[in-house]
DNA sequence: CCCGTCGTTGAGAGCGCTCCCGAAACGTTC
DNA sequence: GAACGTTTCGGGAGCGCTCTCAACGACGGG
């Protein structure tokens, strides 16, 4: 391992190799508002001379900021390993923050009962605000956030109605009436679903999107799962035992689909001719990879994250201007389109 | 978004409830070696009353440490997201860092010129250390790294031999020789190799392997390849081509395999008895779910991961005792071992 | 009985920075 | 030309913590 460098310069030598004091070279550092144009440029050379870089610890010591924010990921194993969902996320609030200069503190649950020791470190006032995928209905970590400005990713279960959380979602119900509505345009009409994890909004949300289309479905056409391909597999034999006579199906999720194309396949039904399939999400690396392709929803994940790190940033700054800049500053809640993405499977 | 909480308590306010004075507060706040028991515990029940957590930044400030460490990924997008691998190093490092009470600062170079900004914060001294996935020799990164410890995850490639740069990797090279010589043992004779990136060592330690065994290999067996699935497509269409011979293909890793395996079966060719087929790594997620299940060589990602941090933190502590604890404490490298797992696909 | 020693506590300096405030320099206006 | 803004800059306090050092008893040995 490299040694550590020697001593660094603070803004006391940056003062002393410019001739100005401490004041005016923070001012310069800090945007040069106020100071005149040759004096910063004196400031500016003493700084790249010595290579200056702030002391952050200092700075938030009085600042009172941190420029970083949280990002919790409070999801047993399985899901978080299985798609790339969270890295695609992961990099959209990264390009996000980046661009506003602050860091990205990732916080792992480990484990069922870990929500504590993350509790305690949001609360801790160590970054300025939180970022939060906390997809389960009985999950404790949002009672347990205090004081900490959070936005979530996915619209958050608890029973008494999001009091006021601001989330990111994107438009599950609705894109699931569109995979749904274009089956029936197929001329389907033994449309068959695989249900996520119900105990997460989106399933629910998906679940009631084919509902809404499907208003007299027969209930044997609904199989409930859990978004990963073995529960595909799984639903996808157990709906072609109980209605054999089934013409397409809309899967939760991408991989769920997957593992039914498996099941389909291996029970000599073609795709599309004999059974449809519709897939969410469109992660390009199985889409694109299924045999056939598989037509899908698209949500924006990406977009999702930055749009998330973006209503956190927001009302961070909102926060700064004015005594008590109100309610009015608080970003409230967005919903994304999703887009049908056609391709061979349906 | 929750409102900021009120005024957080200080040293200053638990020493006041308690009766004494900071340092004895400071004392027991970090061990409370020094300090009569009764005193001990009154301390701890102001702290208690007062919800007090310290400051951070404050803390920083005169100790310089900062109790995070950054994890850097410089991989372009690709990789990244076509496999979980980073995932689980992640899962393995986060879990480490947590038992430490150490923080992880994600960085995720976004285009090809980021490094700068990537050293920049490194240097700016707000870590204690960095955890670098840097594989490609190209990469301008190790360069930049400069006064920061540093464990890189992979043998990093640069031509002059490594230069005392601590590391963590699998034994790429004895496992594809492992493999390979399954395959020897199973009578195949015509055994091809679909490479991996050949600007990562990983890519080229595995090839390495492939040659130990196979010594006096026909060239036209082995083609070029990216880790990516449509490479692996594309390099086992070249294959089949150009030596319709083949026997058996040890891809360079599961996804280049998977495939591999799916162009086998467009083309009619029975895996394994045709042809056999063996892939790199071990993702569970893709293995389990080829057709058939792919036999493969395990490297333990999550446990990679969890011995990067721990080489990290064992420099670290290093550096606090004594005057010169020497180059005795500086770790060095480790090659962890790889198993061979069988599935049916050789 | 005095003095050195040890264990325990508190006072105070200072980490590197921001920000308030007052001084200085420079117009502007009547 | 005096009185009064308006910038521009520096002085200095202080953010919350750690850590050195001195003070202070208690205690045992000479």
């Amino acid at each position: 391992m490299t040694e550590q460098s020697t001593e660094r310069p603070t803004l006391e030598a940056v003062a002393a190799r410019a001739g100005v004091s401490r004041a005016t070279v923070s001012r310069v550092v800090n945007g040069g508002d106020g100071v005149r144009e040759p004096l910063v440029e004196r400031v500016r050379q003493a700084v790249e001379e010595l290579g200056y870089v702030p002391n952050q610890a200092a700075r938030s010591l009085v600042t009172r900021r941190h420029d970083a924010v949280a990002v919790v990921i409070a999801e047993p194993e399985t899901r978080v390993f299985a798609d790339p969902f969270f890295a695609l996320q992961l990099r959209g609030i990264s390009k996000e923050l980046t661009a506003h200069d602050s860091q990205l503190v990732l916080l792992l649950t480990e484990g069922r009962d870990d929500h504590a020791r993350v509790a305690r470190y949001l609360a801790g006032g160590h970054v300025d605000g939180a970022l939060v995928f906390s997809l389960h209905l009985d999950d404790p970590l949002p009672g347990l956030i205090r004081g900490v400005p959070t936005v979530y990713g996915g619209r958050p279960g608890w029973s008494d109605g999001s009091r006021g959380a601001v989330y990111v979602d994107c438009d599950n119900r609705g894109g699931a009436r569109e995979a749904v509505r274009h089956l029936v345009g197929l001329g389907r009409r033994r449309i068959a679903h695989i249900t996520g994890a119900l105990d997460q909004t989106s399933a629910v949300d998906r679940l009631d999107g084919y509902r809404d289309v499907m208003v007299d479905a027969d209930p044997k056409l609904i199989e409930e799962s859990d978004f990963s391909p073995a529960g595909g597999e799984r639903a996808m034999r157990e709906l072609l035992d109980r209605c054999p006579d089934l013409d397409a199906v809309f899967a939760a999720n991408d991989i769920t689909a997957a593992g039914a194309l498996r099941v389909l396949r291996e029970r000599g039904r073609r795709v599309p001719e004999d059974v449809a399939v519709i897939g969410f999400d469109d992660m390009l690396p199985v889409t694109e990879r299924t045999d056939p392709p598989l037509t899908t929803v698209r949500q924006d994940i990406e977009d999702m994250g930055r749009l998330m790190a973006r209503l956190l940033l927001r009302g961070l700054d909102r926060r700064t201007p004015g005594p008590e800049s109100g309610p009015a500053g608080t970003p409230s809640s967005v919903v994304l389109p999703t887009t049908l993405v056609r391709r061979a499977s349906a």
